[in-house]
DNA sequence: AAACGGTTTAACTAAAAGGTTAATTTAATT
DNA sequence: AATTAAATTAACCTTTTAGTTAAACCGTTT
């Protein structure tokens, strides 16, 4: 409802927060159309369908949760402060859009076959991505036998406490919100070093 | 449709199917009905409601899902084999349960409220929990600043490729699913050793 | 002021949703 | 064979869904 943005732009912006909150299937365009304060037939004068509109705002989504891993592995600096960045950056990333993950995870996992064109429109090359991990690992003298399961640790200790908020805020803090946002921050070293400490006896 | 089990069962049977793959937004009663091969007023007829037969459910999804990492640390074996059976086992459950993770997360995400239930029905006690790890990690003279971080650590590299399953697999294995049932496998030994190396140094 | 473009709404449709009811079939009991 | 209870279905109800259509609004330009 904000007068300075046209409708346009307000409908991607409160359709965004209410299809990460419910989902694709628990997301009606009425429920768009109230939270926006606009008419529901206004929803499909400017993206036609729920499936449109829903697709702008997923790729979107989409590539903020796809990590440029790969290009924080192509800068020349140590080893130590690529994954120090990355696991920073990713971290802060989730904690201003905490929905984030659950929500690509889910879509995806009903929808695996668009992923492909996904990853495409975020500009990706997967092969080229592992690449660039091999060789900054194995110039810094760290031979691993799989770097891609390096790949898939590295990302899941950033992502899985934002995948499974509910459960471990509730778990393990007592559902005390703060408490879990301090350790999320407090993550931001913890995930390094944990991971630093793995691969140097690797 | 199996002549064997009773129509209730099979309605569990199937439902439980269709829910995981689809979730309880992505889910109607005629989905269930067809692919049980009975009327949609069967349905009710068994189990009253849409909302009544998925809480049922859930609650076993559930419990499949949550850990007994509490149990497993208990136990008098070397911190070693402790993690190691427990990685093993989970990776087990869910090599067999693909879907669960993303199902679990994407449920409570939504309805985190019906969460302090789920735990206590599942006869869990997060705080024991804790302490046992803290527990027989400190049997071991391993002091972490954290054991939660831990803890943490430890469920998210066992769940997370599972959850991301259809990412890791099309961008990391071409899609391969044998190559990425491989990858899974190998977790079974990398994810202790990683982890072991980890908290060597810590 | 008339005409025009883009914007917004009210009213509508057809299909699908969850759920109910009554009747029918099937299996077990007498 | 007749009775009864449980299992199953067809038909229906109400609400909600995504989407359409035509009319109204509103600011520019003529």
């Amino acid at each position: 409802m904000d007068k300075t943005i046209s409708t346009e732009e307000n409908i991607i912006k409160v359709a965004r927060e209410v299809f990460m909150q419910n989902g694709y299937d628990g997301t009606s365009m009425q429920m768009i159309a109230d939270e926006a304060g606009i008419n529901k037939s206004l929803l499909h004068y400017y993206y036609r369908s729920k499936e449109r509109l829903f697709q702008q705002i997923f790729a979107k989504v989409f590539s903020q949760f796809i990590p440029h891993v790969g290009v924080v592995f192509m800068t020349d600096k140590p080893l130590k402060e690529k994954i120090y960045a990355f696991v920073d950056r990713y971290i802060d990333v989730f904690i201003e859009n905490p929905l984030i993950p659950i929500f690509v995870m889910q879509e995806l996992s009903k929808n695996p076959e668009k992923l492909a064109e996904l990853v495409r429109a975020a500009g990706i090359n997967p092969e080229i991505m592992i690449e660039n991990i091999t060789k900054a690992l194995e110039r810094e003298n760290i031979k691993l036998k799989d770097p891609r399961q390096f790949l898939v640790n590295l990302i899941g200790l950033c992502v899985f406490p934002f995948a499974a908020k509910p459960l471990i805020q509730r778990m393990i803090f007592n559902n005390d919100e703060t408490a879990y946002h301090n350790f999320l921050m407090a993550r931001k070293k913890e995930v390094p070093e944990f991971i630093l400490n793995a691969i140097k006896n690797g």
